[in-house]
Order: structure tokens, then C-alpha cells, then sequence
RNA sequence: UGCCCGGUCGUCUAAGGGUAGGACAGCAGGUUUUGGUCCUGUAUGUGGGGGUUCGAAUCCUCCCCGGGCAACCA
């Protein structure tokens, strides 16, 4: 059976799949009990959704829960606003946490648990600066040096972190570290530093604290609290786990353990919190939420469903080796949505005036249409149809190929869910630009009792001009012009910021759709038939609506000209 | 030239000693009142050398390549 397919269809299992059933059959855990822990440091990305997926997505396979747990040791980055916007992303893609919890709730035990270790000689305080350290710290192939204060006693060690505690010390200039190896082949078990001082106020313990954890003391530690059984985190968290063992040991804490996968990447994006901060920072983007972004809050403003994310990560698989996603395959979990979901719509882009030289000038007529054809309960709706419209720019062509099916001299085509019309002329400004096509209709051919006979190939999109509601729409492009753009940046030692696509927004501030398209809401999925899917923008107003392209239809006839 | 991971179609991901399969992308057709959807067909892959075995993507070994590790970030 295949894997790659949405996970209800999928029999194979992933590497930590096998690993819980593993633990399940031999009765290591009777139940899954998983986190997500995100540090409210920025808004979630799309490869979030890939560990929330994994994670949500185990513990509801396997009969268990999920904690969001916010990982907030670092009160300066941190603040509520970002947890916020992260709650409401997770809640937005579908999944409810068992409990929602931060590691901040247990300052006051890992306190208790730091005192511990001091107490069993496995901690001390450190005096030597930042560079100090760094510098007795040795290389990957050099071992480290022992610090002086290595030796402190338990008494010591204890007065002076209690003092830390209460202010005592200005930042910078103290430290609690582990005692474990400082000639360790890991780095991390080299004295990691455990405790800092941050006279900074948190977003949720205010000024209580002066001293804050570090990852190292909070994570495992706040794991073993909520007695989590499997701790999933992304590839370069792997030395971590010596460490993150090491604690449970040394405090005899609940054995939670810790595996590792390798975290989402991207082809023509960037997957880097600190990275997608600067192009928010900067003004290069529109915000967190910009439709280019490959946050959560950019993809649903750009118009993806939540249900195409999930799709897109249970077909992108997990495992342990470095991997770039195409592109194509989440604009295809798009559009796989998107097809069942939106309303089809007829909006021209780039109008050219069509007469129907026929039809009586001032007489209109009610022409029936299906909302989606994938999707009968959507229902019709209503389109006027008159002597003077607009079809785009490009479906005519004076000196048409064989293979072009649309209009052209003396060639018919279908206007759809309408009549067929045969150009008899067309005029040309002073320019040589195309302004006028004139045709005329063929009153037996109307969609849904034609009984003219005549076959036409094409069939366009249209729209009545006395009717023709004006739009905005914009177009979105990949938003790095690289594949890679941080590896291309290192290897031609540029910004990558330097490699973001001029063309990645591009907006049509007058498009003409369909009187039916002012009444729709404002959280509707639609598809402009022929263009692509498009979703409402916050910008609309009661004025102008704006809507954002968030992928393209397939195109053949577009691939095949290239 | 330390330690730890990893290497299967273009991109992902299965197969865990017994026919290398699926998805996306590609290509070629068919259907179609969206050049959409749908349907059919098709090409493309086990990094390399040795070894074990009746049989190796899978086990052993050497090599090659990629990634991670020297934040008081997570």
C-alpha cells in the first residue's frame, strides 16, 4: 500500500509510529501522551503544522492527548500576542490540546530541581563571562578546560543561586551550570549552562523571576512533569537527548523520551522563525500574515483550507533525512480542496469589449449556472447576459493556430453556461490594439437545450458590462526567486534577502466579475473559472472588494506554449 | 583526519533477506459547456567497491557524499 496518501488511507507507518507500537505491545505505555511546544517567539509555519500534525495525529491514532505546551524560558523574545496567534493557529487547523500548559508554570520546581542538583554536587555556579566560558568550552575535536569555579561546594554553590535568585547580581555576571564533562564528545554535556540571570519582566510571571531556565533545564524537565511518553522534536535537537536523559536520571523523573525527525523544508521559501521575523521587521513583507508568507496566518489569508494542510502533511511523510518539499505538491493539496469546496465565478482580468451585434441593445436576459459542478447541493445562481460584455483579452486572437480554441475570425466558441457566438469582425485602435470583437449568437445553442449543432471547442468566461462588478485581485509568485535561497545566500555570500522575487505580488486593481460575487461572503472559497482559486482579503471594504489568488487552476494549454 | 545522524525515481516516501511500489512533478492520450475536474497509459531510482547468501535497497566492510554539534536561543 502506498504512503504519501492521506493518513486514513495509509497502512504504512512511520519510524515513530513503529516505535509507539513498539512500546504499546510491550507494554512500556498503556496510552500516547504528546506535546507541542512552541516558544511564543513568532507565529507558527508550515512546517509547525507538520509537528502538530505528527504530534495531534499520534495521539489520536493511539488513543492519547496532546499538550500545547508554550515553551516561554526566554522572557525577552516572548510575549502574549505571539501565544495568542499561535492558539489560534493550531485551533484553526483542526486539533484541541488536552491541556494548555507553559513551561513558566514550573519555574518554581525546576528552581526546586536546580537546588537538587547543587545539592548532589552536579551543578555550580560559574563567575567567568560569556567569552570565558565559550573559550574553556575547547572545539568538536578539542576537549574542554575545567573552570575555576568548578570546584565550589554544594553550600556555596546553593547561597550564591539563592542569591542569583533574589537579584543579588546584575546579568551576565553569574551562572548555574551542570557539572557533567567538560571533555565530552558531545559539546552539550560539556557543563551546559542550566540558569541565567535576565532582569527582564515575562509575559506571564511578571517580575517575579530574575533568573530564567534554560531549553536544556526546561524541556525534558517540563516533559517528565506532564509525564509525556514520546517527546518528538526536529533533527537538531538530536545531541540534546544525551543531555535531556541525563536529567531524568540525575532527578528521577518520569521516563519520558525523546526522538527526533527531520523538520520541513521548502523549495523557493525559508522555514526560519528568526528569518521570517526579519522579512516582517524589515517591510519586505506585509506582516506575519502576508499571503506570501508560509506561516499559518499567511497561507489561510492567501485562501488555503485547513483541511489542505493536513492533507499536505500526512503526504509529505516523516523520517530522518533532510528533504526540500516541492512547492507543487501543496498547491496541489490546494486545488484537490478547493476543487470540491468553491464557488465557480466569472471574472475577467484583462476585459476586452465583446458585442453581441444580434441580441438587442437594452435586453437582458437571466442566464442559469451551476455554483459547482463538483458539488450539486451548491446549487445555481443567476447571470445577465446582454449585447455588450467583457471577455478577456487573451481569448482572442486574430491569426490564430490550429490549436487555439478560442476566438478568432470567423471562429465560435461557447460563452459559458450561455450561447455560442461566431466572430464576424473586430475592431483595432490607431495603435494596432485590439478594442472591439464583434459576433453574433446563435439563438438554438443556449446552454442546457442547444440544439444548433454547432461544435465548439472553447468555452469562455464572460461578463455583462452594465452588470460588471469591479474587484481587486492579486496575484501572488513564489516569494524567493532561489530554490534554496539561505544555502544559495551562504554560498555566494549574500543576503538571502537578496534573492526575494520582485514579482511575487502582483495586483489587478480592476478585474469585473459577476454581480453574484458582491453578495457572497467574505469567507467564501471561490474558483474564477479559467483563472484559479481565490479567497477574500481583510483589505476588502464595502467600496472594493479584494480578493487573493492562492493558486493557480492547472493550465495544459499554458504549459503546452512555454 | 573528533563525535552523532543520514543517503531509494526530478521531489517526497514505502519495501527491513524473496518481483523496488505509491504520491507530486513530467510526458502521451480519452472525456468535458472551465485548455479545470475525471479517466487511461508511460518514462525515470537503490551513491560506489568488496564480501556473506540460492537470493541483498535490506546484513558485514571500506570508501564517497550530505547534514548537525563550539548561543547565558529554542
Amino acid at each position: 500500500m502506498a504512503d504519501n496518501t492521506p493518513s486514513e488511507e495509509r497502512t504504512s507507518k512511520n519510524f515513530i509510529e513503529e516505535i509507539i507500537e513498539k512500546d504499546l505491545q510491550e507494554g512500556r505505555h498503556k496510552t500516547v501522551l504528546t506535546r507541542f511546544p512552541p516558544e511564543p517567539n513568532g507565529y507558527l509555519h508550515i512546517g509547525h503544522a507538520k509537528s502538530i500534525t505528527l504530534n495531534f495525529g499520534l495521539a489520536e491514532k493511539y488513543g492519547g492527548g496532546t499538550n500545547l505546551r508554550f515553551d516561554d524560558t526566554n522572557p525577552v523574545t516572548e510575549t502574549v500576542e505571539f501565544v495568542e496567534n499561535i492558539k489560534h493557529d493550531v485551533k484553526w487547523l483542526g486539533f484541541e490540546w488536552a491541556r494548555e500548559l507553559y513551561a513558566s508554570d514550573y519555574f518554581e520546581q525546576l528552581f526546586e530541581f536546580a537546588i537538587l542538583l547543587i545539592r548532589q554536587g552536579l551543578a555550580y555556579v560559574d563567575d567567568s563571562t560569556s567569552e570565558e566560558i565559550a573559550a574553556m568550552k575547547g572545539t568538536p575535536t578539542q576537549p574542554g578546560t575545567d573552570s575555576p569555579y568548578r570546584s565550589r561546594t554544594p553550600d556555596e554553590n546553593e547561597n550564591l543561586f539563592q542569591r542569583m535568585r533574589e537579584g543579588e547580581f546584575s546579568e551576565g555576571s553569574r551562572i548555574l551550570r551542570a557539572k557533567i564533562d567538560m571533555s565530552s564528545p558531545n559539546m552539550l554535556m560539556r557543563d551546559p549552562v542550566i540558569y541565567r540571570i535576565k532582569h527582564a519582566p515575562h509575559h506571564r510571571t511578571g517580575d517575579k523571576w530574575c533568573i530564567y531556565p534554560t531549553y536544556d533545564m526546561a524541556h525534558g524537565q517540563s516533559d517528565a512533569i506532564e509525564k509525556i511518553t514520546h517527546s518528538i522534536c526536529t533533527l537538531e535537537f538530536m545531541p540534546h537527548r544525551e543531555l535531556y536523559d541525563w536529567f531524568i536520571d540525575k532527578l528521577e523523573l518520569y521516563p519520558s523520551r525523546q526522538y527526533e525527525f527531520a523538520r520541513l523544508n521548502m523549495s523557493y521559501t525559508i522555514m526560519s522563525k528568526r528569518r521570517l521575523l526579519k522579512l516582517v521587521e524589515d517591510g519586505i513583507v506585509d506582516g506575519w500574515d502576508d499571503p506570501r508568507m508560509p506561516t499559518i496566518s499567511g497561507l489561510r489569508r492567501r485562501g488555503y483550507t485547513p483541511e489542505a494542510i493536513r492533507d499536505f502533511c500526512g503526504r509529505i511523510g516523516v523520517a530522518k533525512r533532510d528533504n526540500t518539499i516541492d512547492m507543487s505538491l501543496l498547491e496541489f493539496c490546494a486545488r484537490e480542496h478547493l476543487n470540491k469546496i468553491s464557488l465557480r465565478r466569472m471574472v475577467v482580468f484583462d476585459p476586452v469589449k465583446l458585442i453581441i451585434t444580434n441580441w438587442p441593445e437594452g435586453q437582458f436576459e437571466a442566464l442559469e449556472s451551476e455554483n459547482n459542478p463538483e458539488d450539486e447541493s451548491a446549487g445555481n445562481r443567476k447571470i445577465p447576459f446582454g449585447r455588450e460584455m467583457y471577455i478577456e483579452r487573451e481569448d482572442f486572437m486574430e491569426d490564430a493556430p490550429k490549436k487555439f480554441f478560442r476566438l478568432g475570425p470567423g471562429r465560435s466558441v461557447r460563452l459559458k453556461s450561455a450561447f455560442i457566438i461566431t466572430c464576424d469582425d473586430y475592431v483595432k485602435d490607431e495603435n494596432g490594439r485590439l478594442t472591439e470583437v464583434h459576433c453574433r449568437y446563435h439563438p438554438d445553442s443556449k446552454s442546457g437545450s442547444d440544439t444548433s449543432g454547432i461544435k465548439a471547442k472553447g468555452t469562455l468566461h464572460w461578463v455583462s458590462i452594465p452588470h460588471a462588478h469591479k474587484i481587486e485581485v492579486r496575484e501572488y509568485d513564489r516569494l524567493f526567486v532561489a530554490e534554496h535561497p539561505v544555502e544559495q545566500a551562504k554560498k555566494e555570500e549574500r543576503e538571502f534577502t537578496d534573492y526575494i522575487n520582485p514579482e511575487s505580488l502582483k495586483a489587478f486593481s480592476e478585474a469585473w466579475a459577476e454581480p453574484a460575487v458582491a453578495a457572497d461572503p467574505s469567507d467564501q472559497y471561490f474558483q474564477f473559472m479559467r483563472k484559479g482559486y481565490y479567497y477574500p482579503d481583510k483589505d476588502s471594504t464595502p467600496e472594493k472588494q479584494v480578493f487573493n489568488r492562492t493558486v493557480t487552476l492547472r493550465d495544459a494549454w499554458a504549459k503546452k506554449n512555454k
